[in-house]
DNA sequence: TATGAATGAGACTTCATTCAT
DNA sequence: TATGAATGAAGTCTCATTCAT
């Protein structure tokens, strides 16, 4: 019995060029954007022939779909991992938050190429969004100026507004349920007072 | 020596053409996704020759891009009339979110577009967010059984944070300001209370 | 018995608007170089639609034809116009060489057309006759330095010998007839000494 | 961690790839003519798929250039070496003409490629020069009946003459100089007595 | 295992010509 | 006679994937 197992060695070195190649992709594609990238780009940039590339990855989809899946399985735990040191549901959900973006801030490259350029499709839908985050950006400043609505970051919020709705309604056209008129109630709330059971009520704001 | 105007008749049929042609790519695009869909596959749809194609639109994507485009304008339209209607900021946002559904609701087509498939990129990012979204359905549903969160239609609320989240971060990767931190707490107290100046404090809850 | 033809007049305007036309390509060719000129084109430099340029020959190619072929049947009238004024066949010769270059300086537009550019094809080989050009001008400024052969303009020279080449390969590959060593010895032969039975023999050069 | 130097093996492969696609182009482009032929038609004649084409050229007229350049050169080579071999400058023309007949009956292809048909551009041209040359072969033989010129090939002159001419004229209506008088008695002087400055004189040819 | 030359289906776009008005 | 919208065949080039070495 002279190795753990048969092939154990050349098991490891396997594994080794996948990683290599799996990192060698991140760099490029978050360079030049998924269609823009070429297998050959990628197997030049992990130094090894179009071939072989292959001899790791059915497809080059499937790279990238492994990329994709590995960064949101790590996503997930560690969210996993920052709630499970709460008990309480508030607190596990702050918690999430900041392990969301101590994760965003560690793994910008990916996220890059998942949010990034070289599509004409993404292109387009930024240049959409970033008008909505614009229009949504001064109403809540109004407001905020008004004082009908609290004095948060401004950019982040509505950010966060023109994301919520896109993701919503993308969800939402499929089945069409809850009715419309539901769905803008149920978001409005959402907005205005969260999600908390038990309202900021500060100082009961006797005026 | 050449009439500068050309016949109204030809005009009225140039313009029929053009409808047709976009009402046609409207319902191949949304049924194939952008990137199944061939120029000749519009023009098949739109009962035109390849070649006319290109007498309204000088490329695929310019006729995409002016679909987009219209469609976003429309929506804006509808959301500052909407919030026109109103004075006070907290009816203007429920009235632009009611005007919101109802404008999905009337463009599923295009909104099926954007959001579909037919991409194998798209495919990837609905099955990332799906599981995310699962995820936080999860954590909502247990916050609320708690009596942590408010009784809000989970499924929407749980799309809502992982758009928000989604739309959040790939607008600060760019720039990693505000730090992670504060960006985390201001989504946190976003999501927890809202936006409005005045909680819904109904009756200090005594039971 | 009112009209002299019955169609005279509009025979006449469909010639004119063929002249029209025909003058209006000659522009345009001449600016874009047969292959990048669209029919679009030449109808729009004459002020007519497209439809209309079918009306008064048959194809793209048609018009070129007729343009390049009255031309050349032009520039033959006043070649041998002008040999008709002479009766030496030597005198013949030059009147019709100055009638070829009246010609040319009268008629730059469509020689431009013929050897111009927007070709692919064309610019390679003016390159390469470029090329020969220089050589062979490069030998004749030797060789007259040295007094072998007569000071003529040096450029006017070179042209002439590549162009003669050009020409006369162009028509011996078909037949390879006569011999290789016999059309170098005709050519050396014409070359050097000319076509005049009566050589120039000024005073016989006594030094 | 990749060899530098690819194995000599495929390095062999390839350089035969591209020298059987050059002898394929070089024939299918000699039978087509220039315009004719399509990249595939290029392929299919050097048995391989057409991306393979585009490995070795990154255009069809890549090719076709390199082809042009490639004889050019070696016409011109050809050239130098014939005159290389002689010090008389009379001498040295002459030696260039043989190894010009030699080379021209040796790449006939090429040649066939450059001057050929398959080109309504190139047809009408030759038509219209084979009208001057039988003009031109006209009077050449009528002057040499009269013993005005030497009894010289006239098909070969008629050619060269015609040559002559295109070549001079598509020089020199770019810039009109020298002018149009002058450039008639070069070209005549030129054409009666040759370039030598000794001329034949044979024993004054008394009768 | 590693290589990279070869493949070829496929998509876009052009433009001479037609034809209904 | 005049128009210009419509046509669609044709041709170029790309690139993920295969396969002989």
């Amino acid at each position: 019995m002279r190795l753990d197992t048969p092939t154990s060695r050349s098991q490891q070195r396997k594994e080794r060029t996948r990683q290599e190649l799996l990192a060698a992709a991140k760099k490029v594609l978050a360079d030049k954007g998924y269609h823009h990238t070429k297998v050959a780009d990628i197997a030049a940039a992990a130094d090894i022939g179009v071939g072989t590339f292959y001899l790791y990855y059915p497809t080059k989809d499937a790279l990238f779909l492994e990329l994709v899946d590995a960064t949101a399985r790590k996503l997930k735990e560690q969210l996993d991992h920052a709630r499970a040191q709460e008990n309480d549901y508030v607190d596990k959900l702050r918690a999430a938050h900041h392990a969301f973006f101590s994760f965003a801030a560690a793994n910008r490259e990916v996220l890059k190429i998942v949010f990034g350029h070289g599509n004409t499709f993404h292109e387009l839908l930024r240049r959409v969004y970033a008008m909505f985050v614009a229009d949504a950006a001064e109403h809540l400043a109004a407001g905020m100026r008004q004082g009908a609505f609290r004095p948060l970051h401004v950019e982040t919020v509505a950010n966060a507004l023109v994301g919520m709705f896109a993701q919503v309604v993308s969800w939402w056209i499929e089945q069409e349920q809850p009715p419309a008129a539901m769905m803008a109630e149920t978001m409005t709330d959402l907005i205005l007072h969260g999600l908390a059971a038990q309202p900021l009520c500060s100082p009961p704001e006797r005026e």
